[in-house]
DNA sequence: ATTACTGCAAAGGATTTGCATGTGA
DNA sequence: TCACATGCAAATCCTTTGCAGTAAT
């Protein structure tokens, strides 16, 4: 995760923006989730180091990172999760049962919005689905019980 | 839209549920809507023949119909919508810019889920995407304008 | 010095819930 | 009959907004 650290500053700056104390925060806060976090989990984080933070202002900042395309979200069942947005597109495995989450990269995917591009003229450009089924070890628990 | 009218009074019935008046002219009203129709659409058209008809009876209905797999419902940017299922599974490519919707069978995507199946283990089973990008004519317009 | 950004509190909208009543099987 | 389903209204939850004050550039 230091990818984005380099340059985000001057990515906020470069467009007219500032950058704020509380921005700053609330990027740590969301890289240190790791993966997909929620508004609560990052708001959490955020009361340790900097209780002021209003939630208003974690709402129109998370929207301000997406929309620089600093953060991604998804929706997962019901729930926005954020991430930090990688170098390049992914993806995710999610299970439905257990709730495991496995990052999956973009080509995969890319080749099936090629051919939906090829048969259907959509340009298709999601940048971080969510997949949802079931992990091997679940599949394997339901086999057995049904 | 005929597929589902031959049965589905008997799989409420077998699982236990009942037939009202209500659960039937809901789920008329999913099936005028034709494709994608939002619970406002539905409601509107409620209004019209069953004034009487509860919001919380609508949101209870449809919740109940999507769990016995007689309507589908997606989120489509931030909206959920709901669909009359279909006797197979079947996705959307929905355009950002002019909402034009089209339906796409669930060949192309379950090659898709079953690459994930080999390479990852994960069994996906999503069975209503919707996948948004921009329609042809968009895609030519925005190509023009930047 | 500007004007973007923040915090607070209130508003807004969507969905859910409790409970008494009604009704399909 | 009797458990399931409904209607109403209130409650709840999540998110957005208005506005006055603060701070980055």
């Amino acid at each position: 995760m230091t990818h984005h650290t380099l340059d985000y500053a001057r990515r906020i700056r470069e467009q007219g923006y500032r950058l704020t104390p509380q921005r700053e925060l609330i990027l740590d806060a969301v890289c240190e989730g790791g993966g997909h976090t929620t508004i609560d989990e990052i708001y959490g984080r955020l009361q340790k180091k900097a209780p002021a933070i209003s939630l208003a202002t974690l709402y129109r900042t998370l929207d301000f990172f997406c929309e620089l395309h600093l953060v991604v979200s998804a929706e997962i069942d019901g729930q926005t999760v954020y991430e930090i947005a990688g170098l390049t597109p992914h993806h995710h495995l999610i299970c439905r049962e257990c709730g495991a989450s496995i990052h999956i990269d973009h080509e995969l995917v890319q080749e099936l919005f090629d051919k939906f591009q090829a048969e259907y003229g959509y340009t298709i450009d999601m940048d971080h689905m969510a997949f949802t089924g079931l992990c091997p070890a679940c599949r394997a628990k339901a086999g057995a019980g049904e």
